[in-house]
This record gives structure tokens, C-alpha cells and sequence, in this order.
DNA sequence: CTTGACCTTCCCATGATGGGAAGGTCTAGA
DNA sequence: TCTAGACCTTCCCATCATGGGAAGGTCAAG
């Protein structure tokens, strides 16, 4: 069982020293063991733990998830229906995700292109951001709300 | 010109006061004007602009990005090229992290198409997670490293 | 013994947003 | 005129994941 600092540790999960501290301050893995002096030291299973976090990051899970992902992969009386139940739910916050940003570049693309995009000032994207559907003056009062939308003349200064 | 307090513009504009008073702070927007006890007044030209804020944060643009649209906006000298340019740049953002998101997509997705979904333990995506090419122990030394990648023996305790 | 790579903890920053406390202001209504 | 309560102010803290940097201790090699 070959032990090591957490620099090694760092090297070989591919998760740098800090986020490993910080990792092990959130409850995400084990406190790890100490030296007398003070310096953690790892083994091949952290490392091995480390590299899960670290895929399951590159695929996008947060910390909550991954949190989830570890208790199931160490669990050895696990349902795979839990996993497959976890990676479904991210998938489908992944596609709201792209769909809004694919709504948003889409608005963007269709701006753009009647954009002349030369030295003169006028510009539709410009005129689209300023145009004036953003307000909530919609008349709906709202809950509890005596003055909020009543128009009372101010004294200044 | 109509005079309100900052809620009554939050109410106008779609920003919340929270967030009005922040973009003043951070400098997006220009500082109120301020009655006598110190409440903040705005006007309609404010409340324009807190909505072009509005539109653009709905489009996902940054407040770096705001900051500038809008200088352009504001400047009548302005070229529509600057504008498209700012534009298409964030086109490009959305394009880079739609692509990394649609690929974690497809990962995960071939990976759950795999997963049984059951009561049993199997499961190719926890097997994937664990898999062990995240390291970076490739023999390649950093520079500058004379015990970095060293297997030295420790004293434990 | 010195060098310097490595380790420790602690504080701060990001970006955009929001919660909540403590306290002051304003207007409507009794 | 007083009071209720909606509204305003500033200030601090939290989110999420990540990282920079300071101040100081440890370790191995020369």
C-alpha cells in the first residue's frame, strides 16, 4: 500500500492539493490520516476516490451528487436503479440547461444577422435590448402592497 | 418626468431592488440621486436602462459584457460593428458550452443506456466513474520538481 | 546548516444573486 | 398627533467550485 503527501495524491487523482483540502472540509472524502507532524497522507484508495470525484466533476455532477455517487459506488448492497435514477436527473438538468442556451444563441444569431455590423450607429440588437416588454407594470397588485405601485408625487432634497 | 423610489423602479424594470442597488455599487449603473433622508430616486431614462440591463442578463450576457453594450448604447457615435462584434463573441461562449454540455450529455447517456436500472449492484456508470485514466502519473516531470513524482519512504506518525 | 520543495492553516476573491438584521423614513388612517 | 406598517438604508453573510497568496512549519538532499 504505498502512501504519500498530498501533493502525490494531487498528481495522481488529476484533483489539485487545494481542492482536496477543500474536499475533505466539506465532508466530500475522508478526513484524511496524519503524520506527527501534521501533513496528510494518502493511499492508493484515496487516490482511486479522488479520481471518481474528479470524473464525476468532468461529467458535470455537483458535489451534492457526487456526494451521492460515492455512498452508492462504496456500498456494495447498492441498486443501480439509485445510479441510473442520479445520472437521468443530471441529464435532464443538462438538457433545460442547453435549451435555454440554445433559445438564448438563437435570439442572438437572428439580432445578428440584421445587424449591419459597419461604421453607422444603428443596430437592432441594441434597439432589441432597449425595447420596453421588461416591466412588471402589468396592473396585477401585488400581495399585501398598499403603496408599491401607487404613483405618489415626491418632495425631493 | 416621473420620480420614484427604488421599489417602485424595481417594480418598472424587472430588476429587483436587491440588484439595483448592487449594479450601482459595482458601477453598471450610475449612482442615484438621493432625497434628503437618503432614499434613492429614479427616473424614467433610469428605469430604461435598468431594463436594457434586464434584457441583456436574460440573454446571458456578463456584466463586463453589459458594461459595454451599454457604453454603446448610450454613445450616439457608436458603430453597429462594435455591437455585433460584442454579439457574436457571446454566440461563440454559448456555442463553446453548449458543446460541453452536449457531450457530457452523450457520455451519460450511452452510459445509462448500459445501466440495467435495477435492484442489482452492476452498474456501468459507477464502473466508468471509477475507471482510472484521470491521473496525471504520465512520467512527464514538472518543472522545477525534485521531489514531486520521488517515491520516497515515510515515517508514519 | 542551508536550500528550497513541500506542507499547514487562514483569509480573501471570483459572479450574480439573495437572505436577513438593525434601524431610519414616509404616508394613510384613526 | 399618533401609530401601523410598508418602504427605505447599510452591513454582513451565504451560495458554488475554484484558486491566489500570506505566514509559518517540515523534510530531504547537498
Amino acid at each position: 500500500m504505498h502512501e504519500m503527501n498530498i501533493g502525490q495524491a494531487a498528481s495522481q487523482s488529476g484533483v489539485n492539493a487545494k481542492m482536496i483540502r477543500h474536499y475533505e472540509a466539506i465532508g466530500l472524502i475522508k478526513p484524511a490520516k496524519r503524520t506527527g507532524s501534521g501533513y496528510r497522507i494518502y493511499n492508493d484508495i484515496d487516490v482511486h476516490t479522488m479520481r471518481f470525484v474528479k470524473q464525476a466533476r468532468n461529467l458535470g455532477f455537483s458535489i451534492g451528487q457526487i456526494k451521492a455517487l460515492l455512498g452508492l459506488w462504496q456500498n456494495q448492497r447498492r441498486s443501480s436503479r439509485k445510479v441510473k435514477e442520479l445520472a437521468l436527473s443530471h441529464i435532464q438538468e443538462l438538457d433545460e440547461r442547453i435549451r435555454e442556451m440554445q433559445e438564448i444563441k438563437h435570439t442572438l444569431a437572428h439580432l445578428v444577422h440584421h445587424c449591419h455590423g459597419d461604421d453607422r450607429p444603428d443596430c437592432p440588437i441594441l434597439d432589441s435590448l432597449a425595447q420596453a416588454h421588461a416591466g412588471k407594470q402589468t396592473g396585477i397588485p401585488k400581495k399585501n402592497s398598499k403603496r408599491n405601485l401607487t404613483h405618489y408625487t415626491r418632495r425631493i432634497g
